[in-house]
DNA sequence: ATAAACCTTAGAGTACACACCAAGGTCAAG
DNA sequence: CTTGACCTTGGTGTGTACTCTAAGGTTTAT
């Protein structure tokens, strides 16, 4: 299968694809007489493993250690896999406690200012901004 | 107050001031006869104002927005910045969910996973990458 | 034979928020 | 008068994940 046809089937760019084989995320599995790019079922399982670890907050170069761990499973233990796992999640749970904190900010400045058409001499988030630290905390 | 002591005082590096001129973030209220920055009191202010608004999750590019109504706050609504607060929650908001999704699918495959020392040849993390889409939903 | 649709490469551009570096000027202390 | 600490500008580098462009080669249909 062409790059053009590949991409089309996975719902990706053919430009995404390259820069995948440029970041050894997935080579195609050959390439024709005229040098195109040739994909086949191993190439599609390859990329549809690629989705999900993305769908599920992996970054391409956690992905890549997952592939190189997928290629040599007997190379490596569970606790490997767990280990990346559970630091990803960790670091996805850090950062949803900072943007929790930024939406309760957020939500008690929202809620303090009229939201008035009148001129903003007198806004509360810009006063609050200026002067107060009654946010954090 | 030179460049130096003054981001000192609010603890920020010199480039950090540079970067925030460059981007009209801040501009020092004058410049000795040597050409060195020279920050005073409404400097200070400011620059305090910037460093609350990026507590609170503001981009530099939306405290740029604030700054420009604050300096001329009668051409501008309560409306206005209410609305860039709002807008900003609502994305803050959509960010968290779409981290809390990861979080959730992460704690799903570390549960199942059983950690261990053994070769990695049955992970259950890395068969459901291959195989299963039983995460999403 | 030629146009459309596809493919190739290398390289630049995007957004974000800085950090770092080189080459040189300035200022205060000893 | 020289050392060291500070300052200047302009430019490059970082990480993430692509996206776009230019200049050209290939394939397929008409
Ligand atoms: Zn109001
Ligand atoms: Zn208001
Ligand atoms: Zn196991
Ligand atoms: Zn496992």
């Amino acid at each position: 299968m062409k790059i053009g046809e590949f991409a089309n089937q996975l719902g990706v760019s053919t430009d995404t694809l390259r820069y995948y084989e440029k970041h050894n995320l997935l080579t195609p599995s050959s390439r024709t007489g005229a040098g195109y790019r040739d994909y086949d079922e191993t190439a599609l399982k390859q990329m549809e493993f690629i989705l999900r670890a993305k769908n599920v907050g992996f970054s391409l170069s956690e992905i890549k250690e997952l592939l190189q761990i997928k290629f040599k499973k007997h190379q490596h233990s569970c606790h490997e896999v767990k280990n990346l796992t559970i630091q990803k999640r960790d670091l996805v749970a850090k950062r949803i406690a900072e943007l929790t904190r930024f939406h309760k900010s957020l939500s008690i400045l929202a809620d303090r200012c009229c939201g008035g058409e009148e001129p903003a001499d007198n806004c509360s988030i810009l006063t609050t901004l200026e002067d107060i630290d009654g946010l954090t905390q």
